[in-house]
DNA sequence: AGCGGAAACG
DNA sequence: CGTTTCCGCT
C-alpha cells in the first residue's frame, strides 16, 4: 500500500501510515497488541469486533487474552483482572472506552486515532471527513491503517502534557479529568453525554487541525488558564 | 464485572 | 512512561 492508504469516505493520508512498528526497540503497546488480535481471524473465538459500533469489540474468552498478552509480554502471571487494569488506564488517555452494559466489551476512539494532526496538503478533493456511517463494520483494513497512525497519535506530545498533573501538584488532573469530549458524532444512544457542564476542565483538544469544512460545534470557552 | 488509587517495575 | 501487581470499593 505504498502510495496512498486510504478508504473511500475514511481519510487516511500516507504520512498517517508510515511508521510501521516500533523504532526498533520500543515494546509492543496493549492497544497495539489488541487491534493486532483483532485483525487475525484466528482470534475470532477470542476477541473480534462488535458489529454495530464503530471501533468496538468484545473480549469473548478474556483468560485467553490475558494469557496471549502475557505470553506476548513474558508476564506468565497475567490474567484479565490486571490486563483489564491496563485497559481502563487508557480511558484517561482517550484510547479505549468502555461500553457500559456489555459484559468484555470496549471500544476504541476512533475519532482520535483518525483526527490526527494534518499537515498541509489538504485540497478540496478530500471530502468532508470520515463519517460514522461510512464506516460499515470497521474493515480490518481500516484498523490497519488506524494501527499505523499511532505515531502521528504520539505526535502530539503538547497537548497531552497539557493534561497531566504538575510533579509537585497532587495527582488532581490525572484523576479529574475534563469533559472528555470524544467523538464528535458519536452514537446518540451509546453516550450519555455530559449533560451540564461539570467540573470546568481545563484540557485542551488537540489544535484545530481539520480541513477547511469544520466538524467541531463549539471550542471550548476559556476555561483553565493552563499549568 | 468493573473501577481507580497506589506502589513497583523495566 | 506504560504497564504490572495488588486491592478495596461498588
Amino acid at each position: 500500500m505504498p502510495g496512498s492508504c486510504w478508504i473511500p469516505g475514511l481519510a487516511f493520508p500516507a504520512w498517517a501510515c508510515k511508521a510501521e512498528s516500533s523504532p526498533g526497540s520500543r515494546q509492543i503497546q496493549l492497544w497495539h497488541f489488541i487491534l493486532e488480535l483483532l485483525q487475525k481471524e484466528e482470534f475470532r473465538h477470542v476477541i473480534a469486533w462488535q458489529q454495530g459500533e464503530y471501533g468496538e469489540f468484545v473480549i469473548k474468552d478474556p483468560d485467553e487474552v490475558a494469557r496471549l498478552w502475557g505470553r506476548r509480554k513474558c508476564k506468565p502471571q497475567m490474567n484479565y483482572d490486571k490486563l483489564s487494569r491496563a485497559l481502563r488506564y487508557y480511558y484517561n488517555k482517550r484510547i479505549l472506552h468502555k461500553t457500559k452494559g456489555k459484559r468484555f466489551t470496549y471500544r476504541f476512539n476512533l475519532s482520535q486515532l483518525v483526527f490526527v494532526r494534518c499537515p498541509a496538503p489538504w485540497d478540496a478533493r478530500c471530502p468532508p471527513w470520515p463519517a460514522p456511517a461510512a464506516a460499515p463494520g470497521l474493515p480490518s483494513q481500516l484498523l490497519h491503517n488506524v494501527l499505523l497512525s499511532r505515531r502521528a497519535l504520539a505526535e502530539q506530545p503538547t497537548w497531552h502534557r497539557g493534561l497531566r498533573a504538575a510533579p509537585g501538584d497532587k495527582k488532581v488532573a490525572a484523576t479529574a479529568r475534563p469533559p472528555t469530549p470524544i467523538s464528535p458524532y458519536r452514537s446518540p444512544h451509546t453516550q450519555p453525554g455530559p449533560a451540564g457542564p461539570p467540573t470546568a476542565g481545563r484540557a485542551r483538544r488537540p489544535p484545530p487541525l481539520l480541513p477547511p469544512g469544520r466538524l467541531r460545534g463549539r471550542a471550548r470557552p476559556g476555561i483553565g488558564s493552563g499549568r
